[in-house]
DNA sequence: TTCATAAGGTACGGGAGCGAACCGAACGTA
DNA sequence: TACGTTCGGTTCGCTCCCGTACCTTATGAA
């Protein structure tokens, strides 16, 4: 983690550009720019949440476990949305790890401070909450994906989800990483990655993937891309029409 | 359904018994008393959601689906907790399944008087916030436990799950829908039953499951169970702390 | 009592993915 | 440049669970 400057980059965060003006002009002062690295925790699992981040190109992975090395992607949050959600909820500590899956700047918040603005301000309130809401969505669908789908298909719908929060088109990201988040072994990675390459879909190289054929990758991934990209922009349709925002 | 008397029964209900006198006599009178039978659906995913219910003896399970016929538990509600939570976080519509496990009675009112009542009393907001924390916990852990732990682990951390809300030892539920709890075949909850039974832990007989041995279940189950039962205690301890209730 | 239906027991082949291991190549660091 | 480390490719046997199917028995309605 790097601090850096106060507030800055506050637009390239969905949520935090959807503010009502009163709202984050009171709430952007108190805003601490800084990088978070690849690999980096957030939040260990059971850990106290003393911050709230709004990731400006960073993305972060919540991931659960039943051991150390048997984990699974439960939620991914970008540029869309924010890492702490459930400190709304009430929460103070984390019932999932957070992890840095791509490197980038994101805002931070102290949690009392979150709570406090949260308190004053119901329009913000609401709309982080519609975010909680998405997050409850995705974590119910991943559960189903996991247990259902073949690991190629899930692992075009998690590249397609990174790709979604990325502004590139190279992710910088290993298939031992990504075993962890499919929970599978990193050998049934290195074999759907190569399909996918194969077919033309991927660059894969040594801890890189590039992005070559979108549609094509759309249609080697399950039904859950569609249907988690379709709930989270229903959440924040839903949002936008119940109080107008510009 | 069975629709009956108004307002009987809030005591059964963990989150109404603790809600503060003032909101709770606001609250009685608007709440209906109905028998809710097994294998209703309570909610269909997508659907509109018109009322949120308090279980007082039943049980709903909240399923994520990926075809009609691939199904998985993402959590369980008893009189703990209530279905609908996530319309407190803005929602209209219900992004999974939530059927009627166990028959019994519930308390459901409106989903515009909650949102109204909501509003009014902070104290019943963050208290059902609370409980839509526990809910997205279960998710997540249920979406790890799915993927790595086998059949007759889960199903003796999904029996104790039930149990733990249930009043009697008698459980009424057929193999088959155990499977979709568990997202595997009929065949296979069939094997790991009689695995259980074989031990003496349950009695199975055609459409019911006996609870014989708690103590014997809880050794069979996987470590799921331990964090889930504990992550909800410890979020509803956390509550009364900040709160102070009776 | 009869009969259709629901529920559970069982079996079989087959395949997907697991655990473990080994190797070579790429990387970056000294 | 040399070396240790990280990363990916590949293999092996194996096990668990899947899909499917068929049969028996319990159940409850006619």
């Amino acid at each position: 983690m790097l601090r850096e400057d106060i507030g800055q980059g506050w637009e390239e965060n969905r949520l935090l550009a959807s503010l009502p003006e009163r709202d984050r002009s009171r709430l952007i002062p108190q805003l601490e720019i800084l990088t978070l690295f690849a690999k980096e925790t957030v939040y260990e699992s059971g850990e106290e949440m003393n911050f709230v981040y709004f990731p400006l190109d960073c993305i972060v992975v919540l991931i659960s476990s039943v051991e150390s090395k048997d984990t699974v992607e439960v939620g991914l949050i970008g540029y869309e949305g924010m890492v702490g959600a459930p400190i709304l909820l009430g929460a103070k500590h984390s019932t999932s790890q957070a992890l840095i899956l791509v490197e980038g700047k994101a805002l931070r918040l102290p949690a009392a401070l979150l709570r406090k603005e949260a308190k004053r301000s119901g329009r913000m309130r609401e709309l982080m909450l519609t975010y909680a809401n998405a997050l409850l969505a995705q974590s119910a669908q991943l559960a189903a994906c996991h247990r259902y789908h073949t690991p190629q298909a899930r692992l075009a719908r998690l590249l397609l989800m990174i790709q979604d929060r990325m502004k590139t088109l190279e992710l910088r990201i290993t298939q031992d990483m990504l075993a962890h988040l499919l929970g599978t072994r990193r050998a049934t990675v290195t074999e759907a990655a190569n399909q996918l390459q194969d077919n033309g879909l991927i660059g894969s190289v040594r801890g890189k993937i590039g992005f070559l054929d979108r549609k094509g990758l759309e249609a080697k991934a399950c039904s859950c891309y569609a249907i988690i990209t379709a709930q989270q922009q229903l959440i924040s349709a839903q949002h936008r029409s119940r109080f107008q925002t510009s």
